[in-house]
DNA sequence: CGGCGTTAG
DNA sequence: TATTCTAACGCCG
């Protein structure tokens, strides 16, 4: 059988770029991305790396550092960054026969066809071609195991020497062995903290030291994935490249208010803004729901103010993404998990037990009539066109409100250069 | 099968 | 003032 070569290509802090690409006065300036509510950092140039500010990190807890380095700050944009995604994901498509597209900001490649001694050049030519087109940084980490892509991506990125590009497909075991003790091993693809802190506390630290561990010890102890990324690191393919998107077993849409919300009116709004979303996103995979769930909960950072919380799940009568039909349930059961008194942070709905629209079967109760899903289904189409095309909300449900004053914060959001006819970028001439 | 723990980006 | 969101999978009882 002969070896399959991967590639790995990942886009240099994407959010960040993506701001970048349209902006150049934030070209080597220090730049964040915040979450949802401007709450948390998510993206960061490497000048904030250097200063030290963590993924994930409070901005409330950078704000000296923000303030000291004139840091410039973005809420993040979400349509922005799924275009932008597109076009790199359409452009590396031209380089190999199978792309999976892995994350918003990363594919793996099957570079099979490429002749070995190309390798080399062909990565180069991958990172050129996506900075030409799309004016993105890329890496570009060769392999014969995704993670070992992962391992080479990595290298190649932090170290200026590769420009970006390493191969490890011809290093000798020395070599690789090399490269790997650079790793520290909570920097491996699928070690987590809580297996880094056990493993260092068996004296293993770095991707080596994993990669000549005792087998059966990581099988019982990390499971069968911590084995599989023994063997990946050992250079025997465990992972396969996933082409197809596989569609979603559960869908859940759900987010933090932009400020505490007490009316039962709200929560209302809110709940079917997300099952519309959920909806739409369960009809984008051609499939259907047959469980539901509805939660809320007050803010438990808020420790003095009293907290409630509360879920429930409810089978439907049979699978559906008819959207008015999952309102009328999710607000039943919205209804009765409320209480009033509570300053509510957060709420949400999760669609399970997801099955193929097409298989969509009759159920006992005869509540099901073919004729009338079909016309379900043909409106929700209609919805869906339309949206896509003059973009997203221009056709929406009355249960999900007008004003929407619980929405999230998005105080910084640069336009949506791309995706919104109004908010493309003008080039005097 | 549901709940929990872990990891990913 | 302020603390992201979504998804998958393995193990266990």
């Amino acid at each position: 059988m002969k070896h399959i070569v991967y590639a790995l290509v990942d886009c240099n802090n994407f959010y960040v770029s993506c701001e970048r690409t349209f902006n150049g006065a934030l070209h080597s300036r220090p730049v964040l991305v915040l979450s949802n509510n401007d709450g948390c950092v998510v993206a960061r140039s490497d000048e904030c790396k250097a200063l030290g500010i963590k993924m994930g990190q409070p901005v409330f807890q950078c704000r000296e550092l923000i303030e000291q380095h004139h840091i410039l700050l973005f809420s993040s944009n979400y349509p922005l960054y799924a275009d932008m995604s597109d076009r790199v994901m359409q452009t590396l498509a031209t380089f190999s026969p199978s792309v999976e597209v892995y994350s918003i900001d990363e594919a793996f490649l099957d570079l099979s066809h490429v002749p070995g001694e190309q390798l080399h050049t062909y990565g180069h030519q991958i990172r050129e071609t996506v900075w030409r087109f799309t004016g993105l940084p890329v890496s570009v980490g060769v392999a014969s195991t995704k993670t070992l892509t992962k391992v080479s991506n990595e290298v190649a990125k932090k170290h200026p020497v590769y420009q970006g590009v390493l191969s490890l497909v011809h290093a000798s075991e020395e070599e690789l062995d090399e490269v790997l003790e650079m790793l520290p091993v909570q920097d491996i693809w699928g070690i987590g903290p809580r297996y880094a802190r056990l493993l260092q506390s068996r004296d293993i630290l770095t991707a080596k030291d994993l990669k000549y561990a005792d087998q059966r010890w990581i099988r019982r102890h990390l499971t069968v994935v911590g084995e599989r990324t023994v063997l990946e690191l050992r250079g025997i393919a465990c992972i396969p490249l996933e082409t197809q998107a596989k569609p979603k077993k559960g869908i859940m849409t759900a987010k933090s208010f932009g400020r505490s919300v007490e009316s039962l009116k709200e929560l209302e709004e809110a709940i079917s803004c997300y099952v519309a979303r959920a909806a739409e996103k369960l009809r984008k995979q051609e499939s259907a729901a047959t469980c539901i769930s509805v939660f809320l909960h007050t803010n438990a950072f808020q420790q003095d103010a009293p907290q409630y919380g509360n879920s429930l799940t409810r089978m439907l009568p049979f699978p559906t993404s008819f959207t008015p039909d999952l309102f009328n349930v999710a607000l039943d059961m919205l209804r009765s998990i409320y209480r009033e008194g509570y300053a509510y942070k957060k709420c949400g709905v999760f669609l399970t037990r997801i099955v193929p629209q097409d298989v969509l079967q009759a159920d006992l109760f005869g509540e099901y009539s073919i004729e009338q899903e079909y016309k379900k289904a043909r409106l929700m189409c209609v919805v869906d066109l339309l949206n896509e095309w003059w973009g997203s909300n221009t056709l929406f449900f009355g249960a999900q409100g007008i004003v929407r004053a619980w929405k999230m914060r998005q105080e910084r959001r640069s336009p949506r250069y791309t995706t919104r006819a109004g908010d493309i970028v003008v080039v005097s001439t």
